[in-house]
DNA sequence: CTATTGTTCTATTTGTACTAGCACAATAGC
DNA sequence: GCTATTGTGCTAGTACAAATAGAACAATAG
């Protein structure tokens, strides 16, 4: 389990740490079952705060990735799968995204766009 | 040249308008040379201020999509022909992420991701 | 029973997003 | 040239979100 932040990024810090998270689950890193480590030693070990690790973790349970219980910690689900799924199909739309010059920015409005209709 | 906005929606206005134009674009309802209307008429009939009209004209422009000069106007650029491009390509990614239950921000998310990757 | 781990609540500080008004500058078209 | 049109720059207010913090609490594991 790599997780990784950048204090300096412009995105907030529970998505970098949710995103580093996703990242780990989409190349397969991550199996239906396994506990990431406890919302405190994250914290510790990436210099941030407790509910801000937290926040991460909440999201991706909001996202159906992991459950979250007291005591137990944050545990993978099935949906991890999904993930990996999508860790195939993406990198090829950005590649031609990134071909023909469309920025990260255009490419996510473009699909929230098409998401929302 | 359908415009719509939202204003009881989270995404701001500018976005919203600018999404407004990308939509049309990658439809095919836009072709190089065309020229947008005025971002006052715009600002005008969507009952928003000029300023944001203008903001969602030059995010467009910092995109390469129109040209933008004083007195002329917004004007189409060549790049048109990508836009419909993805315009195709987009919407089978949106279609599996739905399937699968991965919601708007976590797809959007995992792009940033791969992206900045 | 005890340590671990997430939950809830309140609060503060800080920074950014969004919108807006006003004056200005460049272009188009007559 | 003149004039209307159109985008630009500057300034600023309001609102919201991020991040941190402390404290007390509740469920789980072993």
């Amino acid at each position: 389990m790599l997780l990784r932040i950048d204090p300096a990024s412009s995105v907030p810090l529970f998505e970098q740490l949710a995103a580093s998270v996703r990242s780990e689950a989409s190349r397969g890193n991550l199996r239906a079952g396994d506990r990431l480590p406890a919302a405190r030693d994250v914290a510790g070990s990436l210099d941030i705060n407790i509910h801000t690790a937290l926040r991460a973790y909440q999201l991706l349970r909001d996202e159906g990735l992991v459950d979250l219980r007291r005591g137990r910690g944050a545990v993978v689900t099935d949906r991890v799968a999904h993930y990996s799924e999508l860790g195939e199909a993406i990198p090829r739309l950005v590649a031609s995204a990134k071909e023909i010059g469309v920025g990260v920015h255009t490419l996510t409005a473009m699909i929230r766009q098409e998401y929302g209709s």
